[in-house]
DNA sequence: AGACAAATGATACAACATATCATTCTAATG
DNA sequence: CATTAGAATGATATGTTGTATCATTTGTCT
């Protein structure tokens, strides 16, 4: 996730095409968050917000903005951890499958990953067995990552 | 879970044997947890607990209480709802395995499940693949009951 | 330009959680 | 049985996350 505006006129291209509307504040916060390269919170970004754009914004239409990111996909929210996170495929074209997600609890990096179908239809049977079905089989992990395992045992 | 007060004197036992103590207030408090056989927020449990007890408790007390439980293990906690739920196992003597849980998004009512070791086998060779680990292979599911599905249905 | 809808701002507040210091209870000891 | 040290609880304030509501601005279409 190297080029930003890249990703941002991909981004803006893609809602274009759903008939949606990528506008100023919305890009720069999703900028916020892609450059940011991990999950934060609003209040994080708010604060990223501010820092970059010596200006304001309001903590509601943060939460505005990620709602709308969020319908679109270019942003999920993490409810483990109450945060929020770029999509890994804003350059990708194809529609991605569901997304599982490993979230660092040392530094928030988060990896979002595809577990295999098998595995998936595995849980989904477990859960049918038990009298449930998946509501969202977006699965959250709490995960800590090799980068700071190897810092925690230096 | 119909016999609460062997469910109490079971967990009473068991603390014991950990030289813990099952406090009054402890004990109230996770009454109201199983009666309730569902996951409820720390205010929520607040207000149980007046209810019962015609008394005041300050939600410092409930969040030590909970974070009590929790260590004993007599209760976890759903990072995916910030709610809390009985342990399954309180009546059961054996060491319970790393719980799987299965939450109804519409009515709250939380079924604790161990999926297959095979089915964890092949999540954690992918989380590895991806340079992590789980820090807990607790793993939270948003789901629907069937309960809750049959009435929307109708 | 005028009008309508979409987006954003401002303000207040609700829900969830913790920090800190004071008080009370309990268990162990002399 | 009184003392005392530590564990548990209470009281108060505050931090964090998120939403409700109404006003204002911006963008689009004719």
């Amino acid at each position: 996730m190297k080029n930003i505006s890249k990703a941002i006129s991909h981004a803006d291209e893609y809602c274009k095409s759903r008939g949606e509307r990528l506008t100023t504040k919305r890009k720069l916060i999703l900028s916020e968050l892609i450059k940011s390269d991990k999950a934060l919170s609003a209040y994080e970004l708010i604060d990223a917000y501010q820092e970059q754009n010596k200006s304001n914004i309001p903590a509601m239409s943060v939460y505005r903005i990620l709602d709308f990111l969020e319908d679109v996909q270019l942003v999920h929210k993490l409810n483990l951890a109450n945060k929020y996170v770029a999509c890994a495929h804003i350059c990708c074209n194809h529609e991605h499958e569901i997304p599982q997600f490993l979230i660092c609890r040392e530094c928030n990096h988060v990896k979002e990953i595809s577990i295999g179908s098998t595995t998936i239809d595995e849980i989904n049977q477990s859960v049918a067995e038990a009298g449930y079905i998946l509501a969202s089989p977006q699965l959250e992990m709490n995960c800590i990552c090799n980068k700071c395992l190897s810092k925690k045992a230096a």
